[in-house]
DNA sequence: ATAATAGTACAACAACTATTGAAATATGCA
DNA sequence: TGCATATTTCAATAGTTGTTGTACTATTAT
């Protein structure tokens, strides 16, 4: 992940109901959702969730699959991570102690870390 | 953390030299730079670095701190973590064992995690 | 084929954001 | 006090982004 490509993703998700979306299909998992169940679940109208699915599509953050009639979006979830990590690389010059309390609880993100 | 506060720390991060000041403030770690520092460090004109500033200051991003006739801004790691915790929060339905390959490397952002 | 459903594309307009240069404020030093 | 340094503020302009309604395309079922 490169800047520009980091600037492309943050942009996507600096609307509310882009972000509204994006978190939706975070929760969703990988299966994703219809295009028509993500509009209404956000309260859009099809024209306007079709804009940002469109948008947040262009920077990588979901994908769309045709199935039958539907459009299925789905959470780009390698993308995701290559943003957040791209967000905070070499933290306080590789020493963590410096932001510990603060950093740190942001990788409780999903449960389920072992190491 | 709410949707609004998200989508201004979202949009002060969706510029690129805003996003250059960012990261080098996350690598800077607490004490962070004076502004003419950093206006060097990314290449702005000091008007230009102060209008970015002050936009990654009033999402909470950073703060400013006068010393001398310097102002030094450092990054606030505590609502860093805030935004990124809200852009993941519940993800896939808290089974991370279906992103599990990709959401969980997000988390060795810093190192020195131990549990 | 035709109609119904799911979703996208386009155009026009309004709203917001960035850039620039010049002027202003705050602090420290001689 | 007066000058230099560090940084911000302001105003004008240019550029980008979001919203709305209408029209279009793709798929399925009758």
């Amino acid at each position: 992940m490169n800047s520009k490509d980091a600037v492309t993703c943050l942009a996507a998700l600096a609307h509310d109901q882009r972000l509204a979306i994006f978190r939706l299909l975070v929760r969703e998992g990988p299966s994703g959702l219809p295009a028509g169940e993500i509009a209404e679940a956000i309260g859009a109208t099809p024209t306007g969730a079709s804009f940002h699915l469109k948008e947040l599509d262009r920077a990588g953050l979901i994908h769309a699959t045709r199935v039958g009639r539907y459009i299925r979006y789905a959470a780009h979830f390698d993308k995701i991570r290559q943003m957040l990590t791209f967000l905070t690389e070499d933290c306080c010059q590789g020493q963590p102690e410096l932001c510990g309390s603060t950093i740190k609880k942001a990788r409780k993100l999903c449960k389920g870390e072992t190491k």
